[in-house]
DNA sequence: CCTTATCGAGCGAGCGTTCGGTAGATATTG
DNA sequence: CAATATCTACCGAACGCTCGCTCGATAAGG
């Protein structure tokens, strides 16, 4: 298995691809945080501060996404934490500075996490391109309000967020582009493979969390689903023949 | 050419697709929205209404594509028109009642475009498929602020507006499955094509229009991005070996 | 001169935010 | 260790402001 044909032949074939040892809790992400705005967070003590953040965040964000960020009051989040209006300003000093705690994790964890796969992974194009599509698939889902939340409000930002947002997307492309460049290199992939195909991906990937209550109401599993667009972005890159080996089973349509 | 598959191999090589003859004009769009709310709409004479009503919705549009429509307040919308308060609400009885004509407008036209195509392309599912690719792609850059603001303000809709833009989605990936499988009972597709590939077409349109900046500032014209959808998604679906002759021109890359 | 189309001051509601106040934990003192 | 002083975390009424929307006044055309 020297040759890079082989090994992506083999790779394409519906094996399972390593995961994602551990991927944050909430707590983590709220901890992170804390310490992030220690300055903005006029609460000293972590005993109080951490359970109390995590309550607000995670009240925001369900509220936020049914209806968006600017429909959700601050006496909803006063009436729906418990948490009297003052009280909440211990937290953050203004509405846009909770939107901007949120989104700020949210960006941060994803560059964290794609940035540092396994050692075994990063051995060959393949299996590092159906890592990176298979673990930011499962990072959405085990954090899918987060992800949700980011992306419905990233939209309507101020130009300064806004601008957070973008370069986050860009980002994450950048990691498909570079190992969609290092497949073309080495042999592994179709020298005309299409420049736009890193492009591509980061829609396939938005769609299994924005219409997650789609894919739940027809029975579509996480697997299943990262399993097909691994093999609709191997068949747009892997040679000819080779691609065909990946065959994944077929699910039930909605 | 009697044999599909080579009919298919024909098809994906690069061939042009037909095109759709005429789109409407915004203006047409707003003489059918006009007829549609002549009973919420108290300006009587059309001479009038029409121009009015088109410059109201297109500042809305405007207005809320930068911002989002909650953010919009009818004392801007009034500033950018040039009409009083009271002068707008000739023209909609509420705020929602604005949004609502536009969006129901936008997913009417959608269903009334695609399922009209030409004859000659109803012929072959490799020409279908390719034609209402093309024709979305088309009709999204003809109209895109209207696109636009339909993505971005049907997630934060009351329930039952919600559900006309799930409706709206439901429908168009129905034109994506009907051709899919119409394309497997007819052997041109392969049998084992992923039944979730007509879900993941819609996504890689709707990048054309959210994203359409990142494209423009890449230099990336429609007809290619066109053409690179067409190709990955021919690629999941034709048979081993047809989808190959689908070559097309390498572009810049960002 | 009546109809039609528009104007724009103004209403009540709700928004994000502030701030004086307080109960309970904690530290200091005799 | 009790008494006192201080601090921490939180409360909730109130402020200034903007919102969607109304309605009597007004202008223009046939």
């Amino acid at each position: 298995m020297s040759n890079p044909t082989q090994r992506a032949a083999h790779a394409a074939a519906g094996t399972p691809v390593p995961r994602l040892a551990a991927l944050p809790t909430v707590a983590q992400l709220c901890q992170s945080i804390l310490a992030r705005h220690q300055d903005t967070i006029s609460v000293r003590k972590p005993a109080i501060a951490l359970p109390r953040l995590q309550r607000i965040l995670e009240t925001a964000i369900d509220l936020s996404n049914k209806g968006g960020f600017q429909a959700m009051s601050l006496r909803d989040l006063s009436r729906e934490t418990g948490m009297s209006a003052g009280g909440l300003y211990a937290y953050f000093d203004s509405k846009t500075t909770l939107l901007k705690m949120i989104l700020a994790e949210v960006t941060d964890l994803v560059q964290r996490v794609l940035s540092d796969p396994p050692a075994d992974v990063m051995r060959d194009p393949v299996t590092h391109l159906r890592w990176l599509i298979d673990t930011h698939l499962r990072m959405t889902e085990a954090l899918l309000p987060w992800f949700t939340f980011a992306f419905m409000e990233a939209k309507n930002f101020p130009p300064a967020e806004r601008r957070m947002a973008i370069d986050s997307e860009m980002l994450t492309e950048s990691f498909f582009s570079a190992v969609v460049l290092r497949g073309i290199e080495s042999g592994a992939f179709r020298p005309d493979t299409s420049p736009l195909l890193p492009a591509l991906i980061k829609p396939l990937l938005q769609e299994w969390y924005v219409k997650r209550a789609k894919y739940r109401r027809r029975g579509i599993t996480l697997d299943s689903y990262s399993a097909e667009v691994q093999a609709v972005v191997l068949r747009a890159c892997l040679p000819d023949g080779v691609a065909a080996v990946t065959h994944v089973p077929r699910q039930m349509i909605g």
